[in-house]
DNA sequence: CTTGACCCTCCAGCGGCTGGAGGCCCTATC
DNA sequence: GATAGGGCCTCCAGCCGCTGGAGGGTCAAG
């Protein structure tokens, strides 16, 4: 199967999945002229790529599942793992930019938001009221 | 004052504000020998960015925060938008983080997570089960 | 006079692609 | 058999926002 094809089936772009070979998560064959030819298990470990990086899991996790995946003799308990720890990213992140949230919220109260010059939110950012 | 004074007063890393001048965000005096030299004012404006950063605004939008912060002429309402431009974006993210949470937290729910290889999670990225 | 902390510039790399240049290959049509 | 259009190839450069390191100059203290 050709990359255009491997890509229509997968939902990746076609430069994502060489990129993808260029770092060596997948090794699809070549033909006489060139051509990448993707087998169906190749194909197999592009979804499982793209349905991994649509969950947030880093290209290096996205690694390590591939090695799970293709491990036949794999404990589930791994795999868990790996998406407990990709989940607490998450969280983390999401309670950061809820902070974040927050800390604007209350700038953006303050501030008129009409003609005059005089902003709160500037004057909050150049360190005129309490921090 | 020195770019490392300059660093501890504003909590930027050195490399960070040579940065931030490389790109034309702040703009310091250079003395005789080489070295910058930041007035008051430019310190301010590396605070400014220190504070802005750290609320989530892309260096395009400190950018444009610099620029009404030095404009005497300014209408607050357009800071205001620009926080509220960001406050948007920082929900849209929130939003999606959470999608994400969600989905995790199902597929985790649905593993073994034992020494047994067989795990719905690789089962859910190879689009095994309903994707 | 040497040590060590500071400062300088320039180049390269992180993650995860994305765009473009410049060129070969393949199929269809005339 | 020539040509047009698409798809494929490689390689290089750039996005954001830094960060690290090499290789050097400068300055104050002992």
């Amino acid at each position: 199967m050709n990359i255009g094809t491997a890509a229509t089936q997968t939902g990746l772009p076609v430069k994502t999945i060489r990129y993808y070979e260029e770092i060596g998560l997948v090794t699809p064959d070549r033909r006489a002229n060139g051509y990448r030819d993707f087998s169906d298990t190749c194909v197999e470990q592009l979804r499982l790529l793209a349905q991994a990086r649509h969950l947030g899991f880093s290209l290096e996790e996205c690694r390590r599942l591939l090695a799970l995946s293709a491990d036949e003799g794999r404990a589930s308990r791994d795999v868990r793992a790996l998406a407990q720890q990709n989940l607490e990213a998450v969280r983390e992140k999401i309670a950061s930019l809820t902070a974040l949230e927050t800390q604007l919220e209350g700038l953006i109260a303050q501030c008129h938001g009409d003609d005059d010059p005089d902003c709160a939110i500037l004057d909050d950012l150049m360190g005129l009221r309490g921090n």
